[in-house]
DNA sequence: CACACTATATATAAAAA
DNA sequence: TTTTTTATATATAGTGT
């Protein structure tokens, strides 16, 4: 290989270590690049020098990925594949699940209710009415709690009107002002409610 | 390299291809060792010839693994990130929409709902008090198809039943069967539903 | 450090076994 | 086929610029 046969161990002077492999690593490069055309090989060819750093050859139209997921293909121990395949298992675990779920929300909504037997079409009416049963009791809290809440701050103004009444009474005795009724009660909540609906946003949850 | 230059270019004869391959290939493993030993350096090589078999140097004490992760660290692409990133997303959206789906289903369940305002339960409420309706709708369907099959089940057995019993009569006259009434109608037929519930196996979807 | 030179060692194409 | 041989092309260590 030069002046003078060379053993194949490691060179001690850095100078000569760098100097040698950036000579045999065009080399080695060139010989791959040899390969791929001559033989219609596919190379991939990574070399990290001991400074760290790195120089690779890749076959053209192909990728170092590409060629390593075949080596493990082949080689067997493929070291993604368990957390691939656990992942894939995974997603088609929660896309059954999904559709489970779907089914029965539209089986809630009244579709699809073909596949269910007589049986099966009671036990879920019953659920169903008692489930709204929830809802319209949940639904009388609410409204009964807002309600609370608006008769409070009515009473509230009412008591800071009022004083401000006599304040104003106390100042000038001329003007009488009567106190309108402000007594709330569960209708007009309602009704304050369902008049304004744009206050609330109703949407149940879309299905991808 | 030989008996007269050789052009770099594809070896069309395949004996030939497979020789050079043979030869060259030892040649660039050979140079790989060397550059290993010699310049201290971490070599991956892998080969695949166009026959899909697969040859590959690495280095003593490391992996291609090893180099691979190397590589991608100091070159910033990491191969392997778009496809395991992706997979990540699915599965955050998928468990995403299961979320959202159990909270429905959970709504529709009379659970969960301190957090509807009154607007959203009264959609709700309405919403529900439909799908009742069409499950209803539909439980009466299928019992009357229900009972329509059976009632002509019945009817072909008392039929066979009728001429089975005229053909006694007409080899032995001694006798007179009375052929009870197995006209069914709805009540029976659901009757006979809710009291066999064996037969029925009402289960909502598992929830994962 | 990067290139050029050059004597040798190696690699290898083609042919032969 | 694969291996061996052999003639030649390449690669490259050591050296110089």
């Amino acid at each position: 290989m030069g002046r003078g046969k060379i053993e194949i161990k490691r060179i001690d002077n850095l100078t000569n270590r760098q100097v040698t492999y950036s000579k045999r690593r065009a080399g080695i490069v060139k010989k791959a690049k040899e390969l791929t055309v001559l033989c219609d090989t596919q190379v991939s060819l990574i070399m990290i020098s001991s400074s760290g750093k790195i120089h690779e050859y890749i076959s053209p139209s192909c990728t170092h990925k590409n060629l390593y997921d075949k080596y493990q293909q082949v080689s067997g121990n493929n070291i993604w594949k368990p957390h691939y395949e656990r992942m894939q298992d995974n997603l088609q675990k929660l896309k059954e699940i999904n559709n489970k779920l779907h089914k029965e929300i539209r089986q809630r909504n009244g579709e699809d209710l073909d596949e269910l037997n007589f049986q099966q079409l009671c036990g879920l009416e019953q659920n169903m009415e008692k489930s709204v049963d929830c809802v319209r009791n949940r639904k009388f809290h609410v409204i009964s709690s807002q309600t609370d809440i608006y008769k409070k701050k009515v009473k509230n103004h009412q008591v800071t009107y009022n004083s401000l009444l006599r304040g104003f009474e106390e100042r000038d005795a001329n003007c009488q002002y009567a106190s309108p009724d402000f007594e709330g009660d569960y209708q007009s909540t309602i009704e304050f409610a369902t008049e304004n609906p744009h206050i609330f946003a109703f949407g149940l949850q879309p299905q991808l």
